[in-house]
DNA sequence: GCCGTTTTCGGCCCGACTGTTTTCAGTCG
């Protein structure tokens, strides 16, 4: 046995995908590659399971090739094929692909001429202007080139969406003072709320585009155009996002922001739909084989032409979206509205900005009805964690403000770290005076997935434990989570009815989207929680309700649209 | 490499912009 998982497989699929396509192998073939990748993506099924049981061939898009090396690297950990074409195009080429303006011709082509096979060899040739020796180079791609290096080596091309979404509303804010646009608003993954943007998308309807395209390529947030035309221009700001817009006529809008949503994957699965009802679809149109267009009303309208229930943005992922639309069988997401109070917040007792009744009356002020202090606990003293004593004092501060009854219940709780063997960190007597436990890993990162399992299993078998905090500890961009196995805990907070976070702050979105929908099906309560350190964290539960929303997320299956009452009764401990 | 109310062979989703071209390939979404 080997211990390939899998996402092990989709990574390898999707680079033997590439590289064939840098190959110049049959564009239908690395199609398949892909293809494979993304079914195995929305599988839940156990690849164990599915390849003991001789299963995977029965998976449409899976043949006989790709099940007899899927299953290969699956026992043994090694793919015969994929080190042979590894030989012929090394691996480092796959970097060079997220270099902006660079694809896989490009790439094939460099490496057989010149051999270069790094994004560093690459940028040396440029700088060498050498690149304008080959036919089809000349002297602007190769700036072109260059520019895109500069660009990935900065940012790595992705943004936090809280950041994208901050430029984008401003570039729509600008826009928005000219008289000759009919409809304006975001599209791409923007709309869909990714956790992470590699660029963001503007749609408006104009009957005047050039008007539009030379506001917006003039903009003070513009810091380099990369390219300007009469339906579609594209900006660096000065964050350095990518920002395209595109203008098209008002008859159009429903069908090209349908189109400009995305994602490509819900797309393409909506194309197929499309033809074989005998119609096309594209950005201008949904078009009948005598090439007539089907009028509708708005996006909505669209959707119901071709037999669908309206499917929110957030949901368009193709992962099972379409065939609930199509069966009348969509979840009613949860909203902004449905949220009724806060849970994980900090003060100034640990390392928040502002004191417990500072925050609790801007929570009020949000329109909460209850607020749960969370300060650190005592192991935490990176963070001024909470001695018992202080604990104490907290707690008489709460109750003095209860008392007060100024509009809003403060609940007493804390975000306890799980010590490395498991326990929470305070004694019990101090345990069971909290309203809500949130505990949540602060250190020893570095476990291996089988012990750091086995820690965060233990806290949630401990009865006091009731919200398992940001489950993997990432830090979006710039730190990995850590290794957990987090099928095992979800059947375990499903068995002890413990309820897992989706921490909000815009740099954890914590548990990840793709998740929710499983744990919905298994029976799990989550939270959405901002854990805020200042008045303006209170404000990023936005950011968790898009994610529940990913994730398929009622107001059913969270804690935090309960009423205050309820939530006591939920979590108080036998 | 996959698949079949168009098919076991010949298809496989669609279009704009750029650059290097004299009619199109590459990239991107």
């Amino acid at each position: 046995m080997s211990d390939v998982d899998k996402g092990d497989i989709i990574v390898l699929l999707n680079k033997i995908g590439k590289l064939l396509e840098i190959k110049g192998e049959s564009p239908f073939k690395s199609r398949a590659y892909f293809n494979a990748a993304a079914l195995l993506e929305t599988l839940s099924e156990d690849m164990g399971t599915l390849i003991e049981e001789d299963r995977l061939k029965d998976l449409k898009g899976i043949g006989n090739a790709l099940n007899k090396k899927i299953t290969e690297f699956y026992r043994t950990g090694r793919l015969e094929y994929y080190e042979s074409l590894k030989k012929e195009y090394p691996e480092s080429l796959l970097e060079i692909l997220n270099v902006p303006g660079v694809g896989p011709k490009k790439v094939g082509t460099l490496y057989k001429q010149f051999g270069i096979k790094t994004v560093g060899e690459l940028e040396y040739a440029c700088i060498e202007n050498r690149l304008t020796e080959l036919p089809g180079f000349g002297e602007k791609t190769q700036k072109k080139i260059l520019d895109g290096i500069k660009q990935y080596k900065k940012y790595q091309g992705r943004y936090l969406y809280s950041d994208a979404y901050g430029q984008a509303e401003m570039i729509i804010d600008h826009l928005n003072t000219l008289g000759c646009i009919d409809k304006l608003e975001i599209a791409g993954s923007l709309r869909r709320k990714k956790e992470t943007i590699g660029d963001a998308d503007i749609l408006a309807s104009s009957d005047k585009p050039n008007e539009v395209m030379d506001a917006f390529t003039t903009g003070k947030y513009v810091s380099d155009i990369i390219e300007k035309g009469d339906t579609k221009s594209s900006i660096y700001t000065g964050l350095g996002i990518q920002v395209d817009l595109r203008v098209i006529k008002p008859e159009e809008y429903p069908y090209a922001l349908q189109h400009f949503t995305g994602s490509k994957e819900h797309n393409v699965a909506l194309r197929h739909r499309v033809k074989r009802m005998g119609l096309k679809m594209n950005e201008y149109g949904l078009f009948k084989a005598d090439g007539t267009n089907v009028p509708v009303s708005g996006e909505a309208g669209l959707y119901r032409a071709i037999g669908l229930e309206y499917i929110p943005p957030e949901m368009r992922e193709d992962m099972g979206e379409i065939e609930a639309a199509a069966d009348n069988n969509l979840p009613k997401l949860v909203t902004d509205k449905d949220i009724r109070g806060i849970i994980h917040v900090h003060t100034n007792y640990s390392d928040g900005k502002c004191s417990v009744e500072e925050m609790a009356y801007r929570a009020r002020d949000l329109g909460y009805s209850y607020i749960c202090i969370t300060d650190h606990s005592q192991s935490a003293f990176y963070a001024g964690g909470l001695k018992p004593d202080e604990v104490l004092r907290q707690w008489e501060e709460i109750d003095k403000l209860n008392n007060k009854d100024f509009g809003i219940r403060i609940f007493k709780g804390i975000e306890s770290d799980i010590l490395p063997d498991g326990s929470l960190d305070y004694p019990e007597e101090i345990l069971k005076g909290f309203d809500i436990v949130i505990g949540s890993v602060h250190s020893n990162f570095g476990m291996t997935e089988k012990d750091m399992t086995a820690r965060v299993v233990k806290a949630i078998n401990n009865k006091y434990l009731t919200i398992l905090g940001h489950p993997t500890g990432r830090l979006l961009l710039s730190r990995e989570g850590y290794s957990i196995d987090m099928q095992e805990v979800m059947e375990q907070a499903a068995k002890n009815k413990k309820i897992i976070e989706i921490n909000a702050s815009p740099y954890r979105l914590d548990m990840d989207w793709r998740l929710l929908k499983k744990g919905k099906e298994m029976g799990i309560l989550f939270s959405i929680c901002p854990d805020a350190h200042n008045l303006e964290g209170l404000e990023d539960m936005k950011y968790g309700v898009g994610i529940a929303r990913k994730g398929w997320l009622e107001k059913d299956n969270l804690l935090n649209c309960m009423d205050a009452d309820s939530i006591l009764k939920k979590c108080k401990r036998e």
